[in-house]
DNA sequence: ATAGCAAATGTCACAAATGTCGTATACTAT
DNA sequence: ATAGTATACGACATTTGTGACATTTGCTAT
Protein backbone atom coordinates (compact mmCIF):
# COMPACT_ATOMS: atom_id res chain seq x y z
CA UNK A 1 0.00 0.00 0.00
CA UNK A 2 1.44 3.42 -1.39
CA UNK A 3 0.46 6.13 0.24
CA UNK A 4 -3.10 6.19 1.18
CA UNK A 5 -4.85 8.52 3.73
CA UNK A 6 -7.06 5.83 5.44
CA UNK A 7 -6.17 2.46 7.09
CA UNK A 8 -8.15 -0.99 6.87
CA UNK A 9 -8.28 -3.06 9.72
CA UNK A 10 -5.65 -5.34 8.72
CA UNK A 11 -2.90 -2.12 8.61
CA UNK A 12 -3.86 -1.54 12.29
CA UNK A 13 -3.77 -4.90 13.27
CA UNK A 14 -0.48 -5.44 11.68
CA UNK A 15 1.01 -1.31 13.21
CA UNK A 16 -0.14 -2.60 16.28
CA UNK A 17 0.81 -6.04 16.74
CA UNK A 18 -2.28 -7.16 17.40
CA UNK A 19 -5.33 -9.08 16.24
CA UNK A 20 -7.38 -7.84 13.55
CA UNK A 21 -10.59 -8.81 15.14
CA UNK A 22 -9.67 -6.77 18.07
CA UNK A 23 -8.98 -3.07 16.20
CA UNK A 24 -12.68 -3.90 14.90
CA UNK A 25 -13.55 -4.41 18.93
CA UNK A 26 -11.81 -1.03 19.49
CA UNK A 27 -13.93 0.65 16.75
CA UNK A 28 -16.79 -0.99 17.84
CA UNK A 29 -16.22 0.44 21.26
CA UNK A 30 -15.50 3.97 20.08
CA UNK A 31 -12.15 4.02 21.91
CA UNK A 32 -10.55 4.12 18.04
CA UNK A 33 -12.47 6.50 15.50
CA UNK A 34 -13.61 5.31 12.25
CA UNK A 35 -16.23 4.71 9.54
CA UNK A 36 -17.42 1.84 7.61
CA UNK A 37 -18.11 1.23 3.91
CA UNK A 38 -21.24 0.92 3.02
CA UNK A 39 -21.21 -2.39 1.22
CA UNK A 40 -21.27 -5.13 4.84
CA UNK A 41 -19.72 -2.15 6.74
CA UNK A 42 -15.51 -2.97 6.62
CA UNK A 43 -14.29 -0.43 8.51
CA UNK A 44 -11.42 2.45 7.20
CA UNK A 45 -9.53 4.61 9.88
CA UNK A 46 -8.31 8.13 8.93
CA UNK A 47 -4.30 8.36 9.17
CA UNK A 48 -5.05 11.38 11.42
CA UNK A 49 -7.61 9.54 13.93
CA UNK A 50 -4.99 6.33 13.82
CA UNK A 51 -2.28 9.07 15.31
CA UNK A 52 -4.34 10.40 17.59
CA UNK A 53 -5.71 6.74 18.55
CA UNK A 54 -1.86 6.04 19.38
CA UNK A 55 -1.21 9.44 20.90
CA UNK A 56 -3.86 9.19 23.65
CA UNK A 57 -2.80 5.78 24.71
CA UNK A 58 0.81 6.44 24.55
CA UNK A 59 1.20 3.54 22.17
CA UNK A 60 4.40 3.74 20.11
CA UNK A 61 4.52 5.37 16.69
CA UNK A 62 5.13 3.62 13.79
CA UNK A 63 8.40 4.57 11.54
CA UNK A 64 5.83 5.86 8.74
CA UNK A 65 4.07 7.71 11.13
CA UNK A 66 6.88 9.89 12.65
CA UNK A 67 8.81 12.43 10.83
CA UNK A 68 11.69 11.17 9.49
CA UNK A 69 14.25 11.29 11.29
CA UNK A 70 17.17 10.24 9.01
CA UNK A 71 16.44 12.35 6.41
CA UNK A 72 18.15 15.78 5.69
CA UNK A 73 17.23 18.50 3.23
CA UNK A 74 19.54 20.03 1.05
CA UNK A 75 18.75 23.41 -0.15
CA UNK A 76 20.72 25.02 -2.71
CA UNK A 77 20.28 26.86 -5.85
CA UNK A 78 23.40 25.44 -7.50
CA UNK A 79 22.48 21.72 -8.25
CA UNK A 80 26.09 20.75 -8.52
CA UNK A 81 26.88 21.98 -4.92
CA UNK A 82 23.62 20.11 -3.94
CA UNK A 83 24.29 17.17 -5.27
CA UNK A 84 27.98 17.67 -4.15
CA UNK A 85 26.91 17.61 -0.30
CA UNK A 86 24.06 15.07 -1.45
CA UNK A 87 27.07 12.65 -2.72
CA UNK A 88 28.93 13.15 0.53
CA UNK A 89 25.65 12.72 3.33
CA UNK A 90 24.71 9.62 1.28
CA UNK A 91 27.76 8.04 1.65
CA UNK A 92 27.97 8.32 4.95
CA UNK A 93 24.47 6.79 5.38
CA UNK A 94 21.78 9.57 5.48
CA UNK A 95 18.67 9.33 3.75
CA UNK A 96 18.95 13.11 1.28
CA UNK A 97 16.65 15.32 0.03
CA UNK A 98 17.29 18.06 -2.18
CA UNK A 99 15.48 21.40 -3.37
CA UNK A 100 17.03 23.73 -5.90
CA UNK A 101 14.02 26.63 -5.51
CA UNK A 102 12.42 28.36 -2.64
CA UNK A 103 9.44 26.42 -3.30
CA UNK A 104 10.55 22.98 -3.65
CA UNK A 105 12.82 24.00 0.11
CA UNK A 106 9.07 24.78 1.63
CA UNK A 107 7.55 22.05 0.50
CA UNK A 108 9.60 19.58 0.92
CA UNK A 109 10.27 20.38 4.65
CA UNK A 110 6.81 20.46 5.66
CA UNK A 111 6.11 17.07 3.89
CA UNK A 112 9.46 15.54 4.88
CA UNK A 113 9.92 16.74 7.79
CA UNK A 114 13.91 16.43 7.74
CA UNK A 115 15.86 16.24 10.89
CA UNK A 116 18.27 18.99 9.59
CA UNK A 117 18.31 21.49 6.37
CA UNK A 118 21.28 22.66 4.44
CA UNK A 119 20.97 25.85 3.48
CA UNK A 120 22.69 28.47 1.32
CA UNK A 121 22.17 31.79 2.54
CA UNK A 122 22.04 33.44 -1.27
CA UNK A 123 19.56 31.80 -2.91
CA UNK A 124 17.14 34.57 -6.07
CA UNK A 125 14.04 35.25 -4.54
CA UNK A 126 15.04 33.90 -0.62
CA UNK A 127 16.53 35.85 1.86
CA UNK A 128 18.07 33.21 3.75
CA UNK A 129 18.67 35.66 6.95
CA UNK A 130 14.59 36.18 6.69
CA UNK A 131 14.26 32.15 6.26
CA UNK A 132 16.27 31.65 9.45
CA UNK A 133 14.33 34.14 11.37
CA UNK A 134 10.73 32.81 10.14
CA UNK A 135 12.08 29.02 10.66
CA UNK A 136 13.32 30.25 14.25
CA UNK A 137 9.81 31.41 14.82
CA UNK A 138 7.87 28.62 13.80
CA UNK A 139 6.93 25.61 16.60
CA UNK A 140 6.41 23.67 14.32
CA UNK A 141 10.55 23.83 13.21
CA UNK A 142 11.62 23.70 16.69
CA UNK A 143 12.99 20.38 15.75
CA UNK A 144 14.79 20.74 12.35
CA UNK A 145 18.57 21.50 12.95
CA UNK A 146 19.78 24.09 10.31
CA UNK A 147 23.21 24.29 8.90
CA UNK A 148 23.97 26.92 6.84
CA UNK A 149 26.39 26.38 4.02
CA UNK A 150 27.59 29.74 2.49
CA UNK A 151 30.48 31.36 0.46
CA UNK A 152 29.47 34.50 2.31
CA UNK A 153 31.77 36.48 4.61
CA UNK A 154 32.71 35.06 7.90
CA UNK A 155 29.85 37.84 9.38
CA UNK A 156 27.45 36.68 7.30
CA UNK A 157 27.91 33.12 8.96
CA UNK A 158 27.85 35.14 12.52
CA UNK A 159 24.97 36.68 11.68
CA UNK A 160 23.35 33.23 10.70
CA UNK A 161 23.87 31.71 13.32
CA UNK A 162 22.67 34.33 15.49
CA UNK A 163 19.53 34.29 13.62
CA UNK A 164 19.00 30.79 14.85
CA UNK A 165 21.12 28.48 12.52
CA UNK A 166 22.29 25.78 14.56
CA UNK A 167 25.87 25.46 12.41
CA UNK A 168 27.42 27.41 9.75
CA UNK A 169 30.44 26.58 7.16
CA UNK A 170 31.68 28.25 4.22
CA UNK A 171 32.16 27.25 0.84
CA UNK A 172 33.87 25.47 -0.34
CA UNK A 173 34.13 22.74 2.18
CA UNK A 174 36.42 19.85 3.38
CA UNK A 175 33.81 17.21 3.02
CA UNK A 176 35.27 15.87 6.27
CA UNK A 177 34.26 19.06 8.10
CA UNK A 178 31.01 18.90 6.70
CA UNK A 179 30.29 15.40 7.51
CA UNK A 180 31.71 15.72 11.14
CA UNK A 181 29.25 18.51 11.83
CA UNK A 182 26.01 17.04 10.07
CA UNK A 183 27.00 13.87 12.63
CA UNK A 184 26.84 16.39 15.30
CA UNK A 185 23.57 18.30 14.55
CA UNK A 186 21.76 14.54 14.33
CA UNK A 187 23.10 13.12 17.26
CA UNK B 1 -13.01 20.73 -17.97
CA UNK B 2 -13.47 23.79 -16.47
CA UNK B 3 -15.47 22.89 -13.40
CA UNK B 4 -16.72 19.38 -12.94
CA UNK B 5 -20.33 18.71 -12.03
CA UNK B 6 -19.82 15.27 -11.86
CA UNK B 7 -17.65 12.34 -10.81
CA UNK B 8 -16.10 9.31 -12.88
CA UNK B 9 -15.56 6.21 -10.41
CA UNK B 10 -11.84 6.72 -10.89
CA UNK B 11 -12.25 10.20 -9.08
CA UNK B 12 -14.40 8.77 -6.37
CA UNK B 13 -12.41 5.96 -5.64
CA UNK B 14 -9.55 8.19 -5.24
CA UNK B 15 -11.66 10.35 -2.88
CA UNK B 16 -12.79 7.57 -1.20
CA UNK B 17 -9.80 5.74 -1.00
CA UNK B 18 -10.66 2.75 -2.49
CA UNK B 19 -10.75 0.75 -5.17
CA UNK B 20 -12.26 1.89 -9.12
CA UNK B 21 -14.05 -1.76 -9.11
CA UNK B 22 -15.65 -1.08 -5.81
CA UNK B 23 -17.01 1.95 -6.66
CA UNK B 24 -18.50 0.46 -9.85
CA UNK B 25 -19.85 -1.93 -7.73
CA UNK B 26 -21.52 0.30 -5.60
CA UNK B 27 -23.02 2.11 -7.88
CA UNK B 28 -24.48 -1.53 -9.51
CA UNK B 29 -25.93 -2.18 -6.34
CA UNK B 30 -27.43 1.14 -5.99
CA UNK B 31 -26.14 2.51 -3.23
CA UNK B 32 -24.47 5.00 -4.70
CA UNK B 33 -26.54 6.51 -6.90
CA UNK B 34 -25.04 7.36 -10.00
CA UNK B 35 -25.83 7.11 -13.90
CA UNK B 36 -24.55 5.62 -16.81
CA UNK B 37 -23.06 7.58 -20.08
CA UNK B 38 -24.93 5.91 -23.39
CA UNK B 39 -21.37 4.96 -24.73
CA UNK B 40 -20.58 2.06 -23.16
CA UNK B 41 -22.28 2.59 -19.74
CA UNK B 42 -19.96 4.76 -17.99
CA UNK B 43 -20.40 5.88 -14.54
CA UNK B 44 -21.27 9.47 -13.46
CA UNK B 45 -22.36 10.69 -9.99
CA UNK B 46 -23.13 14.17 -9.40
CA UNK B 47 -21.20 16.30 -6.45
CA UNK B 48 -24.37 16.23 -4.81
CA UNK B 49 -25.50 12.43 -4.98
CA UNK B 50 -21.68 12.06 -4.23
CA UNK B 51 -21.92 14.33 -0.66
CA UNK B 52 -25.30 12.98 -0.10
CA UNK B 53 -23.51 9.63 -0.12
CA UNK B 54 -20.21 10.39 2.03
CA UNK B 55 -22.76 11.66 4.66
CA UNK B 56 -25.80 9.08 4.51
CA UNK B 57 -22.53 6.60 5.27
CA UNK B 58 -20.49 8.93 8.17
CA UNK B 59 -17.46 9.02 5.83
CA UNK B 60 -15.03 11.71 6.18
CA UNK B 61 -15.57 14.22 3.50
CA UNK B 62 -12.77 15.52 1.26
CA UNK B 63 -11.70 19.14 1.96
CA UNK B 64 -12.61 20.06 -1.74
CA UNK B 65 -16.05 19.21 -0.93
CA UNK B 66 -16.58 21.08 2.50
CA UNK B 67 -18.56 24.09 1.49
CA UNK B 68 -16.55 26.22 3.41
CA UNK B 69 -13.16 25.73 2.66
CA UNK B 70 -12.74 28.52 0.68
CA UNK B 71 -9.11 29.32 1.23
CA UNK B 72 -7.31 30.76 -1.35
CA UNK B 73 -3.04 31.26 -1.39
CA UNK B 74 -1.93 34.53 -3.22
CA UNK B 75 1.52 33.67 -4.66
CA UNK B 76 3.25 37.13 -5.44
CA UNK B 77 6.61 38.51 -5.12
CA UNK B 78 5.23 42.15 -5.32
CA UNK B 79 3.55 42.79 -1.68
CA UNK B 80 1.39 45.53 -2.63
CA UNK B 81 -0.41 43.42 -5.71
CA UNK B 82 -0.55 40.35 -3.55
CA UNK B 83 -1.96 42.61 -0.90
CA UNK B 84 -4.25 44.16 -3.34
CA UNK B 85 -5.53 40.90 -4.71
CA UNK B 86 -6.44 39.62 -1.42
CA UNK B 87 -8.42 42.68 -0.24
CA UNK B 88 -10.53 42.02 -3.75
CA UNK B 89 -10.90 38.20 -2.52
CA UNK B 90 -11.70 38.71 1.10
CA UNK B 91 -14.15 41.05 0.37
CA UNK B 92 -16.09 38.85 -1.41
CA UNK B 93 -15.79 36.46 1.59
CA UNK B 94 -12.42 33.86 0.50
CA UNK B 95 -10.15 33.39 3.60
CA UNK B 96 -7.21 34.69 1.80
CA UNK B 97 -3.14 33.88 2.75
CA UNK B 98 -0.38 35.11 0.80
CA UNK B 99 3.53 33.87 -0.05
CA UNK B 100 6.00 36.27 -1.45
CA UNK B 101 8.49 33.73 -2.11
CA UNK B 102 8.73 30.47 -2.97
CA UNK B 103 9.30 29.20 0.12
CA UNK B 104 6.31 30.54 1.74
CA UNK B 105 4.75 29.18 -1.36
CA UNK B 106 5.70 26.06 -0.90
CA UNK B 107 5.37 25.28 3.11
CA UNK B 108 2.10 27.18 2.39
CA UNK B 109 0.31 25.38 0.08
CA UNK B 110 1.78 21.54 2.33
CA UNK B 111 0.00 23.85 5.22
CA UNK B 112 -3.28 24.65 4.40
CA UNK B 113 -4.19 23.35 1.50
CA UNK B 114 -6.03 25.69 -0.26
CA UNK B 115 -8.60 25.33 -2.62
CA UNK B 116 -7.45 27.93 -5.22
CA UNK B 117 -3.79 29.51 -5.62
CA UNK B 118 -2.96 32.31 -7.69
CA UNK B 119 0.67 32.39 -9.09
CA UNK B 120 2.58 34.96 -10.45
CA UNK B 121 4.91 33.03 -13.13
CA UNK B 122 7.55 35.45 -13.00
CA UNK B 123 9.08 35.54 -9.37
CA UNK B 124 12.85 35.69 -8.68
CA UNK B 125 14.27 32.48 -8.41
CA UNK B 126 11.09 30.08 -8.92
CA UNK B 127 10.21 29.37 -12.70
CA UNK B 128 6.39 29.33 -12.76
CA UNK B 129 6.26 27.04 -15.49
CA UNK B 130 8.31 24.41 -13.79
CA UNK B 131 5.77 24.48 -11.05
CA UNK B 132 2.94 24.12 -12.48
CA UNK B 133 4.55 21.26 -14.17
CA UNK B 134 5.58 19.87 -10.41
CA UNK B 135 2.17 20.63 -9.26
CA UNK B 136 0.69 18.52 -11.63
CA UNK B 137 2.43 15.66 -11.67
CA UNK B 138 1.85 15.35 -8.30
CA UNK B 139 -1.50 13.63 -6.94
CA UNK B 140 -1.56 15.39 -3.70
CA UNK B 141 -2.46 18.54 -5.53
CA UNK B 142 -4.55 16.76 -7.85
CA UNK B 143 -7.07 19.33 -6.65
CA UNK B 144 -5.91 22.61 -6.26
CA UNK B 145 -6.95 25.08 -8.74
CA UNK B 146 -4.26 27.36 -9.78
CA UNK B 147 -5.31 30.98 -11.53
CA UNK B 148 -1.89 32.10 -13.20
CA UNK B 149 -2.08 36.51 -12.77
CA UNK B 150 0.72 37.20 -15.12
CA UNK B 151 2.34 40.22 -16.82
CA UNK B 152 3.79 38.51 -19.18
CA UNK B 153 2.56 37.89 -22.95
CA UNK B 154 -0.41 35.89 -24.41
CA UNK B 155 1.97 33.22 -25.33
CA UNK B 156 3.12 32.27 -21.62
CA UNK B 157 -0.51 32.79 -20.85
CA UNK B 158 -1.83 30.12 -22.95
CA UNK B 159 1.98 27.68 -22.47
CA UNK B 160 0.48 28.06 -18.32
CA UNK B 161 -2.98 26.64 -19.15
CA UNK B 162 -1.20 23.69 -21.49
CA UNK B 163 0.94 23.18 -18.64
CA UNK B 164 -2.44 22.80 -15.82
CA UNK B 165 -3.26 26.03 -14.67
CA UNK B 166 -6.71 26.07 -14.50
CA UNK B 167 -7.39 29.93 -15.74
CA UNK B 168 -4.89 32.49 -16.36
CA UNK B 169 -5.36 36.21 -16.51
CA UNK B 170 -2.92 39.25 -17.27
CA UNK B 171 -1.74 42.39 -15.19
CA UNK B 172 -2.98 44.39 -14.61
CA UNK B 173 -6.65 43.13 -14.25
CA UNK B 174 -10.52 43.75 -13.42
CA UNK B 175 -11.40 42.99 -10.13
CA UNK B 176 -14.32 42.06 -11.40
CA UNK B 177 -12.45 39.72 -13.95
CA UNK B 178 -10.47 38.13 -11.01
CA UNK B 179 -13.67 37.36 -8.61
CA UNK B 180 -15.61 36.19 -11.58
CA UNK B 181 -12.52 33.40 -12.40
CA UNK B 182 -12.19 32.97 -8.68
CA UNK B 183 -15.75 32.28 -8.08
CA UNK B 184 -15.80 29.39 -11.25
CA UNK B 185 -13.45 27.80 -9.94
CA UNK B 186 -13.92 27.24 -6.14
CA UNK B 187 -17.45 26.35 -7.20
C1' DA C 1 2.53 -16.27 46.04
C1' DT C 2 -2.01 -18.26 44.69
C1' DA C 3 -6.61 -18.97 43.31
C1' DG C 4 -10.42 -17.05 41.29
C1' DC C 5 -12.76 -14.02 38.42
C1' DA C 6 -13.85 -10.66 34.81
C1' DA C 7 -12.43 -8.38 30.92
C1' DA C 8 -9.70 -8.26 26.97
C1' DT C 9 -7.61 -10.56 23.31
C1' DG C 10 -6.66 -14.56 20.19
C1' DT C 11 -8.34 -18.48 17.12
C1' DC C 12 -11.14 -20.52 13.72
C1' DA C 13 -14.33 -21.15 9.85
C1' DC C 14 -17.26 -19.24 6.60
C1' DA C 15 -19.63 -15.75 3.91
C1' DA C 16 -19.34 -11.30 2.04
C1' DA C 17 -16.79 -7.41 0.46
C1' DT C 18 -12.93 -5.65 -1.64
C1' DG C 19 -8.61 -5.92 -4.46
C1' DT C 20 -6.00 -7.49 -8.70
C1' DC C 21 -5.32 -8.52 -13.40
C1' DG C 22 -6.17 -8.70 -18.29
C1' DT C 23 -8.77 -7.24 -22.15
C1' DA C 24 -11.97 -4.75 -24.81
C1' DT C 25 -13.97 -0.40 -25.31
C1' DA C 26 -14.83 4.46 -24.55
C1' DC C 27 -13.17 8.83 -23.80
C1' DT C 28 -9.70 12.95 -24.51
C1' DA C 29 -6.40 15.75 -26.43
C1' DT C 30 -3.59 16.67 -29.95
C1' DA D 1 -7.21 10.20 -37.51
C1' DT D 2 -4.34 8.76 -33.85
C1' DA D 3 -2.13 8.09 -29.57
C1' DG D 4 -2.65 7.98 -24.84
C1' DT D 5 -5.51 7.57 -20.89
C1' DA D 6 -9.46 6.04 -18.39
C1' DT D 7 -13.20 2.85 -17.67
C1' DA D 8 -16.10 -1.50 -17.45
C1' DC D 9 -16.28 -6.14 -16.75
C1' DG D 10 -15.26 -10.96 -15.87
C1' DA D 11 -12.62 -14.20 -13.29
C1' DC D 12 -10.02 -15.00 -9.60
C1' DA D 13 -7.21 -13.76 -5.22
C1' DT D 14 -7.16 -11.59 -0.93
C1' DT D 15 -9.01 -9.30 2.93
C1' DT D 16 -12.51 -8.46 6.23
C1' DG D 17 -16.67 -9.05 9.54
C1' DT D 18 -18.93 -12.10 12.50
C1' DG D 19 -20.12 -15.44 15.94
C1' DA D 20 -18.67 -18.98 19.04
C1' DC D 21 -15.29 -20.40 21.79
C1' DA D 22 -10.32 -20.69 23.73
C1' DT D 23 -6.70 -18.26 25.86
C1' DT D 24 -4.43 -14.60 28.10
C1' DT D 25 -4.17 -10.63 31.04
C1' DG D 26 -5.10 -7.75 35.07
C1' DC D 27 -6.85 -7.49 39.34
C1' DT D 28 -8.53 -8.77 44.03
C1' DA D 29 -8.94 -11.27 48.05
C1' DT D 30 -6.89 -14.58 50.50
Amino acid sequence: MAKARSLTTGDIAQYCDVNLRTVIRWIDKGSLKGYKLPGRGNNRVTNEDFLAFLKENNMPIPEEFLPDNKTILIVDDDENMASAIKRVLKKAGFECDTAVNGFLAGSKLMQRQPALMTLDLSMPGLNGFELLKHLKSQDEFNHLKILVISALNQDSLDKAITLGANAAISKPFEKEHLLSIVNQLTE
